[in-house]
Order: C-alpha cells, then sequence, then structure tokens
DNA sequence: CTCCTGACCTGAGTGC
DNA sequence: TGCACTCAGGTCAGGA
C-alpha cells in the first residue's frame, strides 16, 4: 500500500490511541515477516507506554517510555486498523496491540482500543531499538531528506539528481535522494511537473527543477488531506478508505483521456515497475 | 558507485 | 467453476 500520504495518515490516527495509553497486552502471531521480528517483542512491549509517534519517509516510528523505539513499514499491503472493541484476528492480522487508558487501572473495557497490524504479503518489518541508534540504524541512516520537510527544495533535487544517467522516475524513487515518494506519487508528481517519466535524472535542473519540487510538495500534501490513495489494500485506520484516487491524473489511467487535454494516458516499465504519463503534456 | 532484474508473498483480476 | 497467468502501493541482493 503505502507510500509517504498513507503512511503519514497512519500515524495522525494513531497518535491520539497510542499515547496516554498503556500496552496491556500485546499479540504476536508469527516470528518473521519481511524479516524476523524483534526476539520477544510481545514481552518487551506489555506494560509500556509510548511517548511520540512519528513519521520518517515510509516509517512509523512509535517512541517507547523504555527510551526504545518501535518501527513498522507497511511493505506494500500492510495496513493499520483500530478497534474499539476487541476484534476477531483474520488471516493475516500479524500483530494486536491491546491500549487501556493510563490513568484507567479499573476494570471497564469501554476506554480500551486495539491496534492491529494486517499484511497479507508480508512486505511489511517491525523493528525495536534504542532511541540513541535511531541515526545509526541500517534502515534510516541512508535516507534522504523529508519532502515536506524544509531541508527539500528544487536546488535539493538537483543536487542529488547530478550525473544521474537514470529516468527522473526511478530517480523520485530512490529513497536515498527523496524520502517516501513512491510509485503512485512518482507518476503523479511528474505530470503536475508537466515533465516526461523518461527524462534522465540529470536534465531535471533550473525551471523544471522548481516546478518538480513544487508539484512533490503539492502531490503529497493534497494526497494527505485526501486520507490518501486506495487501490487495492490501503484503509485508514479507521476503516475508512483514502480518497486520494478521485484525484489521480496518470496512475492507473492508462488508455482514459487525459484531465488536461484528452490525449490518452500512456504506461511504460521502468526498472520493473509501471510510469503512467500524457505524452503530450509531459515532456 | 549506478542501474536493472529477480526475489520475496498473497490475492485479485483476466482470459480461456 | 476451474485453471493458468499477470499484476500489485516496496525494498534488497546480486550482477552487469
Amino acid at each position: 500500500m503505502p507510500e509517504l500520504p498513507e503512511v503519514e495518515t497512519v500515524c495522525r490516527a494513531l497518535t491520539p490511541i497510542l499515547l496516554r495509553r498503556r500496552i496491556a497486552n500485546a499479540f504476536v502471531g508469527r516470528n518473521d515477516l519481511r524479516w524476523p521480528l524483534p526476539k520477544n517483542l510481545a514481552a518487551s512491549l506489555k506494560g509500556r507506554c509510548f511517548s511520540a509517534v512519528d513519521r520518517r519517509g515510509k516509517y512509523v516510528l512509535m517512541r517507547l517510555d523504555n527510551d526504545c523505539v518501535l518501527l513498522l513499514h507497511l511493505g506494500m499491503s500492510g495496513s493499520v486498523r483500530i478497534h474499539d472493541t476487541r476484534p476477531v484476528l483474520s488471516r493475516h492480522d500479524h500483530i494486536m496491540l491491546t491500549m487501556v487508558n493510563v490513568e484507567d487501572d479499573v476494570h471497564t473495557s469501554a476506554r480500551h482500543k486495539y491496534v492491529v497490524l494486517n499484511d497479507p504479503r508480508r512486505f511489511g518489518w517491525v523493528d525495536l531499538f534504542p532511541v540513541a541508534d535511531i541515526y545509526k540504524h541500517r534502515l534510516l541512516a541512508n535516507m534522504g531528506p523529508e519532502p515536506l520537510g524544509n531541508q527539500f527544495s528544487a536546488l535539493h533535487i538537483e543536487t542529488v539528481f547530478k550525473g544521474r544517467q537514470c529516468p527522473v522516475k526511478s530517480a523520485l524513487l530512490n529513497q536515498k535522494l527523496i524520502a517516501g515518494i513512491g510509485n503512485i506519487y512518482a507518476s503523479e508528481a511528474l505530470f503536475h511537473a508537466g515533465i516526461s517519466p523518461r527524462r534522465r535524472a540529470k536534465t531535471i535542473v533550473g525551471q523544471r527543477a522548481v516546478y518538480l519540487a513544487s508539484a512533490i510538495v503539492k502531490t503529497l500534501r493534497m494526497a494527505i488531506e485526501y486520507g490518501g490513495t486506495s487501490l487495492r489494500d490501503h484503509v485508514q485506520p479507521s476503516g475508512e478508505i483514502g480518497y486520494f484516487i478521485q484525484h489521480l491524473s496518470v496512475y492507473n489511467r492508462a488508455g482514459q483521456p487525459c484531465h488536461t487535454c484528452k490525449t490518452p494516458i500512456k504506461v511504460i516499465s521502468q526498472a520493473s515497475r509501471s510510469s503512467f504519463y500524457c505524452p503530450r503534456c509531459q515532456r
């Protein structure tokens, strides 16, 4: 599922649920997703409280009160659901946290929340490590800047794309250059910037870099506003879908008319991923 | 280094 | 209905 906007919707939904509550119980249904889960994960989580919920690229970072961080990546098909009553777990529900109010150790279940991680394809992963290691964590250390952060700019694009022969579309997917952009928003941002996905990354300079930086920011912000894009697996933790699908200009629209010029949207394969674009509007 | 391919895994969709 | 096949929002290891 998830690119930056979908992960951001997960973070925003999780924050009020996880903070001010205690992990009364942690269920871990298997010992691996993409990689082995941390040993004794359930026992390590039980009894702890969360002190912060953040996002870095496509990762959710949940800080615990013992100076550890619970890291979550949703892979292709992962989703998080929040329930008010204990749900019956299905086949691909791998982890469930039972959250209880910290002030509320009486026997009422009224304010319990159940947080469930579902991941049919199991391309997601979970890690638990000391917060002090966060900047040397192998999964986080080499990640590029946040496109919605203040280190991101047209100049940054020019700098990291310099000399790259690969298509700009492929460069946008490279998390070491810019964090959080995936296959949907790479295609969408290039459309809004009027740039062909086939153009070599190194040619994105000057005004083109300005257009691209601005299109990335605009596209991601708008997608967050609509709760992300629901194609197959993505749902917001509330169970609601993401409505940005109604605002997709090119992604998944092969053969349909461009909203601007009516030319049929084209799909090509680049580095084994589909790229969608308007051959007339994007140069 | 850079860049591309194949692998990981399940499920949904398509065509016969 | 069933079967074979393709494709899917991500990332990594390996090889050119």
